[in-house]
DNA sequence: TCCGTAGTTCAGAAATTCGGAACTGTTGAT
DNA sequence: ATCAACAGTTCCGAATTTCTGAACTACGGA
């Protein structure tokens, strides 16, 4: 497998988190990511309810959701471990990600500061 | 010439916005609209500084700025008359297009209010 | 009516996306 | 050591989308 590519936070370009998160099951992903103690693994973020991505199309999300900054992805043993990049994001991009999530209507409790 | 189609605000989805918003050539056409007073036609938009975006392409942007629900287009006469739709998608997505034209480094001076 | 201008539509080449099948890397069992 | 099971990746062909030159439409003025 080849290794993993995450851009530094100053090479992140906003045009790349708004095509990532154009894609409402990416913003699935994310959301859930950004949101509860899931483990962050991407078969665990792969049932949508009413329906269940393919592997090699769930594969190609989180690779389009790290390439562009959104997520930072570790292999731990058999699996691999998703967490979002918000916090960081959030000081490049001041209120882009809640912005975006508030308006999909997906923003997570964790996320809702005072 | 086919009717032109612009979403009802109800009916504005943050995908169509996200996605037509991860184009920076419609980014730069979008952010000179919501600020000069430059009479909003198309061909008005069309330089980029850099390259001039071909009319066909030009009239694609603007078709799809339109129909995600960004602007609003009235024939009038022989040219076309663009605005964008900025205040009424504020209160449909609260700080999402500033946030986003922020990100760009593209929010102009009349949107940023005190 | 005929011309010029603004923008749209058409069509085909190029690029992108999607997803099944095959593959890689890791763990645990025998 | 070998094997099986599992998580996820890569490959590749089909389908869709994007791009843009060329042809076209619509309007206004002479």
């Amino acid at each position: 497998m080849r290794p993993l590519f995450h851009p530094a936070l100053e090479d992140i370009k906003p045009e790349a988190i708004l095509y990532a998160l154009s894609d409402p099951e990416r913003v699935a992903i994310y959301a859930k990511l950004a949101g509860a103690a899931c483990g962050g693994t991407c078969s665990a973020l792969a049932d949508l309810g009413d329906r269940v991505i393919p592997k090699s199309s769930l594969s190609n999300h989180f690779k389009v959701l790290r390439e562009s900054g959104l997520i930072r992805s570790e292999r731990q043993g058999v699996e691999m471990r998703n967490q979002t990049r918000c916090a960081e994001l959030d000081e490049r991009f001041p209120g882009l990600i809640r912005a975006i999530l508030t308006a999909y209507g997906q923003l997570p409790e964790q996320l809702k500061t005072g």
